[in-house]
DNA sequence: TCAATAGTGTCTGTTAGACATTATGGA
DNA sequence: TCCATAATGTCTAACAGACACTATTGA
C-alpha cells in the first residue's frame, strides 16, 4: 500500500457504460486505446472545473456515439489503486442507454460488444461494466428503463423481448400484457408492422397515464 | 457559473448519512461546525492517499458514534459548485445504519436530528440525506436492512414497525407474518419480552435459510 | 394448404388483505 | 373482571401462469 500521494491523482474521471440491445443481449461501447490501437477500455474524461457530473458524461456519449442517450443515470464513484487508464485515483461511472438503431458509430474509434464477449478491461473498467448492468436491471421496474432502448414505435413483441433481455429470463405472453394493460403504460397507435411471416403487429408507444403504486404486501424477495 | 478550477480543489471528500430509527421515525447523524457551534453537517474527511472509499466511511463512523456501522453501502457521487462545507469540486457519500438503542454518542460534537426536524445543511449535504434515506428504502426487499436497525433479537411487532417506518405506510399484520415465513427470514427463540399490558410476544432472530427468488411475474410498479 | 406470429379467453393455484377468533398477560 | 396485545384461522378478490383458441399474414 503505498500511501504517497506523491503530487499525482489530482482530479477524477467521468466513465460512461453505454448500452445497447444487440440481438439476444446487451452490448457495451468501448473506445480504442493504446500504442498498438489493439487495447480497448471506457470512454472516459476528466472533469473541467465546474461542470457538473452528468454534464461530462453527457459529452462523453455524445462524442462516442454521436447522439444523446435516452437514459443516464449515475452508477457510483470507483476508486481502488491505478486499475484505470488514467492516473486518477477517484472515477465516476455512469451508465447510459442507447436505443435500437444505434448500431451506426462516427469513427472505428469506437465499437460495440456483447456482453458475453467483453475484451480484457482495466480492473476498475470491469467492475464499472458490472455496476452498470446491475444497475440497469435493479431499476427495471422502477423506471421505464426498456422503453428507453426501443424506438418510440415498437411492437408489443419487441417491449417483451427487451424485459427478457434485461430481467435474463423468459417471461409469459399473456401475463406480460396483461400487467402491461393494468399498469396503463402503453397505447397502440394505427400503424401495423409485418414482420416476416406470421400476422402483423400493432405498434405501440409508450405512454405512462395514471400511477398505479398498488404493490401490494411487502416482498422479502431477499439474496441471503 | 466559475469556471477557474483556481489551484483549489485537489480533492474530493466521503460523507456519510448516519441512520438510526428514532420512535416513528428516521434520525440522521450530524456533526457540530462553525465558529459559534450552532452549524451543522454531515461527518465527512478527505481520502488519504490510496486508502478505499469504504475504509474511509468506516473511519468516519468510527469516530462519529464509537462503533461500526451494521450497514453500509455507498450512495454516489456529488459535485455541484462549492455548496459543502469542504472546498472540495466533488464528495462520495455513503449511507450507513446504527441498530436501535445507539442513542450515547462519544461526545457532544455529534448529535442525532429526526428527519422531519434537520437544521439547515449545505446543499450538497441536503441532497445527500435525501438520497441516502431514499437508498436505504429502495434496497429494503433486496437487501435485509431492517435487521439491522434492530437488536439481534426483536419481537414480530418490532420488526414490523420498522418496515413501517422505512416504508412509510402501515402493513397488514397476518400477511406480513405470512411473508416472513414463506421468506424463511427469522426464527424463533425461546424467550419471551413483557411490554407493558398486552400479552408477551415471542422473540425471534434473523436467521435467512433458502432463497426463494419467487417474484412470479414483472411488476410495472413504476412512478411516472 | 401449412407455417408462423399476434392477440385473446378461460381455468386454476397462489396469495394479499380483511375479518374474526383465540391466547395470554397486566391493570 | 376488563383491556391490550400476540398470534392464528378463514374467506375473498386479485392475479400469475398454463393452456387453448382464434386471427392474420407469407410461403
Amino acid at each position: 500500500m503505498s500511501r504517497e500521494p506523491k503530487g499525482r491523482r489530482q482530479s477524477y474521471t467521468v466513465d460512461v457504460v453505454v448500452l445497447t440491445p444487440q440481438g439476444e443481449q446487451l452490448a457495451i461501447l468501448l473506445e480504442r486505446r493504446g500504442d498498438g490501437r489493439d487495447k480497448w477500455v471506457l470512454p472516459w474524461d476528466t472533469s473541467h472545473g465546474a461542470e457538473a457530473l452528468e454534464e461530462v458524461a453527457q459529452r462523453i456519449v455524445k462524442r462516442s456515439i454521436g447522439s444523446a442517450p435516452t437514459w443516464m443515470n449515475q452508477v457510483g464513484a470507483f476508486a481502488d489503486g491505478d486499475k484505470h487508464p488514467s492516473e486518477s485515483e477517484l472515477s465516476v461511472a455512469f451508465a447510459a442507454i442507447a436505443p435500437l438503431g444505434t448500431g451506426e458509430l462516427p469513427s472505428d474509434e469506437f465499437a460495440w460488444f456483447p456482453l458475453s464477449d467483453v475484451p480484457p478491461l482495466h480492473e476498475r473498467h470491469q467492475r464499472m461494466v458490472q455496476a452498470a448492468v446491475a444497475a440497469v436491471r435493479d431499476r427495471l421496474d422502477l423506471q421505464p428503463v426498456a422503453f428507453r432502448l426501443l424506438p418510440t414505435a415498437f411492437t408489443l413483441s419487441e417491449l417483451q423481448q427487451m424485459y427478457e433481455l434485461l430481467l435474463g429470463r423468459r417471461l409469459h405472453k399473456a401475463s406480460f400484457r396483461r400487467a402491461l394493460q393494468a399498469a396503463s403504460l402503453v397505447e397502440p397507435t394505427d400503424e401495423w408492422r409485418s414482420e416476416g411471416r406470421g400476422r402483423p403487429a400493432q405498434l405501440y408507444r409508450y405512454a405512462p397515464k395514471r400511477r398505479r403504486r398498488s404493490r401490494r404486501g411487502v416482498r422479502f424477495d431477499l439474496l441471503g
